[in-house]
DNA sequence: CGTTGCCCATGACAAGTGTCATGGGCAATT
DNA sequence: AATTGCCCATGACACTTGTCATGGGCAACG
């Protein structure tokens, strides 16, 4: 069925080290495919991968100092042909856009059955595109993000708990247009609150 | 080195079916150590626990329907000789403390080396207890959950962005008595708002 | 060039929020 | 029997928050 090929080379990048060993020992049941590198976070992935000469590199979203989206970003820009496969535990629309815009070619949510990770890095080494299709719909549906840059920024500061006072001050703004940006905000979610609105923009990635 | 014994028969439960199969190849690559079940939810464990004979049943905190927690306590209800191996996401020392609570052997953060995960079965199914050493340090100083329950109820709410007036409501309450436990909780914290009240107590898992 | 959209800002008003003093009911502890 | 701690409640006060009307500056698009 495949021709008598060196293994796929894979870079596998996730801040929890038991799950990144747990998939390493899945991935490496598969013949075709070898996980050559291992990464804790974004910061490594592009040295990683350029040194291991990597074909795909398997990245999770979240991870400490710098995320899967920038991370792919960079790697994309110094390997392209080296492909990216996204990972990540939430199922948020938004995540979609940001990573195929970051030059990911397939995107997967962790409650997908592992018997279909090693196909997914199959496909795309083989150059195609892999996408969850339930996540894929929702996306469609949801449309693409409506707030502005700084409504994103004040929310986000909101999310915390941080006073409008205080988020006027680090954003070097009056406080009244601080209230103006949370107000826009949370008419665009739909919410009747800072907080709920945070929440709902999470939820959907916009944030 | 081991006795020519059976392997230990283990079962697993997280919500993520990806890191769950990628869990199952991990612990099947040990000869001593063999994965007889697998549960995407707590409510399914006590069953499926009696069942395959589990010795060790390794159970992820968050879950949907039912958590780590209500099942390892209803699983030790039932097999006492079943031991129980906690492995979660976050270290909030609140956890540790529940865990052990539950009826656990064990608990495990999930940026643990994954070559540790073996090592951590065999201990407990010997009868012995696995704590993460960083965490035991900081669950100690800590000191217990100050908070009263209905503080907790008051604050998971508010947690959601819902007005005290919602909250009122749905406990059945006055509003002033609801400000009064937020105010409470508050102080306890050490916090400025609800909402930062409520990410305090969240990351010392009081909530 | 005019329009549109986002940014920034101000001021004012209604509603929601955090704090405090005060007090009654109840269960567990001393 | 008295004390302590938690629950519940009320009312009052200062402060924060959400909304609205209004307006200027600026960049992009037609």
């Amino acid at each position: 069925m495949e021709l008598k090929e060196d293994p796929i080379r894979v870079l596998l990048a996730d801040d929890q080290a038991l799950v990144r060993g747990a998939l390493a020992a899945l991935l490496n049941l598969e013949p075709d495919i070898c996980v050559v590198a291992q990464a804790g976070d974004g910061s490594e992935v592009a040295a990683l991968a350029a040194e291991h000469r990597v074909q795909v590199a398997l990245l999770d979203i979240q991870m400490p100092i710098m995320d899967g989206l920038e991370a792919a970003a960079i790697l994309r820009q110094r390997m392209p042909e080296c492909k990216v496969l996204m990972v990540t535990t939430f199922d948020r629309p938004g995540y979609l856009r940001a990573a195929f815009d970051a030059g990911a070619s397939g995107f997967l949510v962790k409650d997908t059955p592992s018997a279909a990770l090693a196909d997914a890095v199959r496909q795309v080494h083989a150059g195609g595109r892999v996408v969850d299709p339930s996540l894929a719909a929702q996306s469609l549906m949801g449309g693409s993000n409506p707030l502005t840059e700084r409504e994103r920024e004040v929310l986000s500061q909101a999310q915390s708990g941080a006073p409008v006072a205080q988020i006027a001050a680090a954003m070097h703004l009056s406080v009244g247009t601080v209230r103006n940006h949370l107000s826009n905000a949370i008419g665009k979610t739909g919410a009747a609150n800072r907080i709920e609105a945070a929440h709902a923009a999470h939820e959907q990635g916009w944030i």
